[in-house]
DNA sequence: CACGAGTCCTGCAGGC
DNA sequence: TGCCTGCAGGACTCGT
């Protein structure tokens, strides 16, 4: 499931294969995949002819900027993109949209979940586009506020878990990130905000750094059906605690347990 | 305001 | 063998 790392993998290969590409026409074989605009037609009509200028991430968001528009694309559970030089007309179940450029290559969006969304909104508009609007900053950030994520986590009586999985209190964390993130920092998934001590969250901080620059450097993790564009990345060798459950700890040997938290499955060493 | 629960969707694991 | 159930998960909406 593709959080930052992922997403950025993503994001420097759509680079590398489409930027300066023209897309001529946009085929879509499942619309709930686009939210904005309502009328898919909408969509298709305003994308035509538009010339892929750059390619932005925030979070978990990639921002494909174009001449008057800029879509949005979050990839969710299981959506990816596949590039390829030859056109086609056929293609497997789990593509739902397929992005025609006027050199014949073609971009398909495949997700076998159909969780992932596209809005596509006028150039400009997408500062002000809502769940973007609210991200709060990326623990890679070289601006990243670390007194005002102490006080937002210390305001708040959820389990720490939840709030590294809150996109606007800080982005780019899913679920296995924020158990890794956790075991580094030896702090239990259940402890709420307001009973973490500075020095807690200062762990918190410099873990979720290390964790992000590391997934990216080793090129994402490939979880279940999960695989980049430059095909697997390696990172998820070196996970200590997500999806090992009943295994050892890597530090103290104990058995890793899984519980949920905030309606999410949750691992972490009992002792450490 | 803050938080919990339900929703979307499909492949896969487990039970019988 | 094959059906059925439940689970996974990000972010949004709705209800308390």
């Amino acid at each position: 499931m593709p959080e930052l790392p992922e997403v950025e993998i993503v994001r420097r290969a759509l680079e590398e294969q489409v930027v300066d590409k023209t897309i001529e026409s946009v085929d879509i074989y499942y619309p709930n995949i686009i939210r904005t605009p309502s009328d898919v037609e909408e969509f298709k009509w305003l994308i035509a002819g538009q010339t892929i200028r750059s390619i932005g991430r925030k979070g978990k968001y990639l921002l494909l900027y174009m001449d008057q528009v800029t879509l949005v694309s979050h990839l969710r559970m299981e959506g990816k993109y596949i590039f390829t030089e030859q056109n086609q007309t056929s293609f497997d179940k789990h593509i739902h949209l397929v992005f025609r450029f006027t050199d014949k290559s073609l971009l398909q969006y495949r997700d076998v979940r159909k969780f992932g969304t596209m809005d596509l909104l006028p150039q400009g508009k997408e500062q002000s586009f809502m769940p973007l609007k609210k991200l709060g900053q990326e623990p890679i950030d070289p601006d990243f506020d670390q007194q005002r994520f102490k006080n937002r986590v210390q305001s708040k009586t959820v389990p720490i878990k939840q709030i590294l999985l809150n996109q606007e209190i800080v982005s780019g964390l899913g679920n296995i990130y924020v158990d890794e993130t956790l075991a580094l920092s030896k702090i239990h998934p259940l402890r709420t905000g307001n009973s973490l001590t500075d020095q807690e969250l200062d762990q918190i901080i410099t873990a979720m750094k290390q964790m992000l620059e590391k997934a990216i450097e080793d090129g994402g993790s490939t979880i279940r059906s999960y695989e980049s564009f430059y095909g697997k990345g390696s990172m998820q060798d070196h996970l200590a605690v997500y999806g090992r459950t009943g295994q050892s700890c890597l530090f103290c040997g104990a058995s890793i347990e899984k519980i949920k938290v905030g309606g999410r499955g949750t691992h972490y060493c009992p002792v450490c």
